[in-house]
DNA sequence: AAAATTAATATGTAGCTACATAAAAATGTC
DNA sequence: GACATTTTTATGTAGCTACATATTAATTTT
C-alpha cells in the first residue's frame, strides 16, 4: 500500500470532466493553462496534457495552440461502432453460423458502385452475392463488389466454402474505410432471401475499403429486421 | 530546415502498420518489443509506446503486458459516428433549421423505455415529442424522455421556444451514454408528421443518456426517408 | 507430477527537460 | 488607420529516467 496520492492522468481527467459537469468550467470557457491545472492538482504538465488529450478525444473540449483549452460550446455525442466479421458476430450471440453463396460473377459496376469508390468510369468487378445464417435463420444479406485489379487473388477463392467477407478481412486489410448506415425497405429478392415481409424496415450497413488509393471493396450488407447496432461503451 | 530525421510517433505509426498491411506482421503475429523496434528505427520507446497504443485503439493490435503486442487475427472495423446537436446538423448542410414543438406532457414510462434506463419500476417522467425541420421540411422527429427528478429545470424551460434537445445537450452534461441505431417502417402519426409514406423505411437513432447512476434522457429520433449517417474519417 | 512460489520481462505510467509550432498579441512601418 | 513584422505564449512532441504492474516462465516445494 503505497500511501503517495500520485495522480495518474485518468484522475486528472476525471477531476476535469468533474468541473465541466459541475460547471466550475462551463460551456464556451476557456480552461487554466495545463501548466496551473498541473500546478494546482500537484502533477507535472505532461499528465495533465494527456488528460486534456484524451476529453478532447472524446469531443469534450477543444484544444488549439496558443489559443488554450476550451469547453466545446456545443458538445458532440462521439460514439464508436465495432463491426466484426459477421461468423464473428453471429458465434458472439451465441448462435450457429452458416453461409450461402448466392451468386458470383463479373460484371460492370453501376452507377451507384461508382460513386462508393469515386470512380469516374465503370469498371468490370467480381459482384458477390451471399446470405449469412444465424441459427439457420436469415441474419445479413451481403451485395458485394470486388476490384479484381487490386485484389486477383479473389478469384481463386473457393467463395461456395469461404465468405468474401472473411476471406478479405483476413486477406486484405485496408488502408482506408468509409462506412454509413441507413435503413431500406425489403422488396423483391432481398425481402426473399431475409425472409422478411414486404414493406419491414431493414437495417445496411455501407462499408468501402481501398488500399492507398486503389478500390478494394464494397459491400452493402442489409441485415434482417429487429437488427440493431449498438455503440461501444 | 533541419536535417534530422527524427521520427515523430505517427511516423512509428504507419511504418508499423504499412508492415502489418504488407505482411511482414501477419494477422496472429507477434510483434518485436517496443524497444527493439525503437532501435531498429532509431528513436525513444516512448515514441514507439505511444504509436503502439494509437494502433491499438484502431483496432490493429493488441496488447498485453508481458505478453507483448499481437496483430489481431480478425480485425474488427472500428468506425466513430458524431452526433451534433440537430440545429447544427441541419445548418451544416446548408438548410434552414426549424423546429415544431408537438406534445409535452407528464406520463408514466412504458416498459420499453424503462428497459433503456435499466428501471426496475415505472415512474412519471416528461414526455416530449417535436419535429426538426430543414428548410421546412420534416426531417427529424423526436419521441423523448426527461427524468424530472434528475433534471427538474426542464420543467421550467419554454418548449415550444427551444428543443429540450439543444436545451439538455448545452444545460446537462452525462457522464455515459448509450447510443444504438435501427430501422422501422413508417406508421401511423410517425409517417404523417415526417410526410414519409407509409411502410418506407426510416433510421432510428436511439440516444440515453445517464449522471452517474441517474437517468437524464432518453430519445427515440426517427429521422426522414433518405437519411444517411457516415462515419468519421 | 502437481501446486505453490519466485523470477523475469514487456508494457504502462509519471515526471523531467528541451525544443517545435501555431496562433494571438504587441509592435513597428507606411 | 491599415498592413506587415516581431514577440509572446500555450499546446504539441521527442527523449530520457525511474518505477509500476500484469503475466508468463522458471523454480522450488509438497
Amino acid at each position: 500500500m503505497t500511501l503517495d496520492t500520485r495522480l495518474s492522468w485518468t484522475d486528472v481527467r476525471d477531476q476535469v470532466r468533474a468541473r465541466i459537469l459541475n460547471r466550475t468550467y462551463a460551456p464556451g470557457d476557456r480552461l487554466p493553462r495545463d501548466e496551473d491545472i498541473a500546478q494546482e492538482l500537484g502533477c507535472a504538465r505532461t499528465t495533465v496534457h494527456r488528460a486534456m488529450q484524451d476529453l478532447a478525444l472524446s469531443g469534450l473540449v477543444e484544444r488549439k495552440r496558443k489559443g488554450g483549452t476550451h469547453v466545446r460550446a456545443d458538445p458532440v455525442t462521439r460514439a464508436t461502432f465495432d463491426i466484426p466479421i459477421t461468423r464473428r458476430e453471429v458465434e458472439d450471440r451465441g448462435a450457429k453460423y452458416n453461409y450461402q453463396l448466392i451468386s458470383r460473377e463479373m460484371e460492370q459496376t453501376p452507377r451507384a458502385v461508382m460513386a462508393r469508390f469515386g470512380l469516374q468510369a465503370p469498371a468490370q468487378m467480381l459482384r458477390v452475392r451471399a446470405l449469412h445464417l444465424a441459427d439457420n435463420r436469415p441474419y445479413i444479406l451481403e451485395d458485394r463488389w470486388v476490384d479484381t485489379t487490386s485484389t486477383p487473388e479473389i478469384l481463386k477463392v473457393d467463395l461456395a466454402q469461404h465468405s468474401a467477407n472473411e476471406w478479405l478481412v483476413r486477406n486484405k486489410p485496408y488502408s482506408r474505410v468509409d462506412v454509413r448506415f441507413s435503413a431500406i425497405t425489403a422488396e423483391g429478392t432481398t425481402a426473399e432471401y431475409l425472409a422478411a415481409p414486404l414493406g419491414s424496415a431493414l437495417f445496411v450497413i455501407e462499408r468501402t475499403t481501398w488500399i492507398g488509393a486503389d478500390p478494394i471493396t464494397t459491400v452493402q450488407s442489409v441485415a434482417a429486421p429487429g437488427y440493431q447496432l449498438v455503440a461501444q461503451s
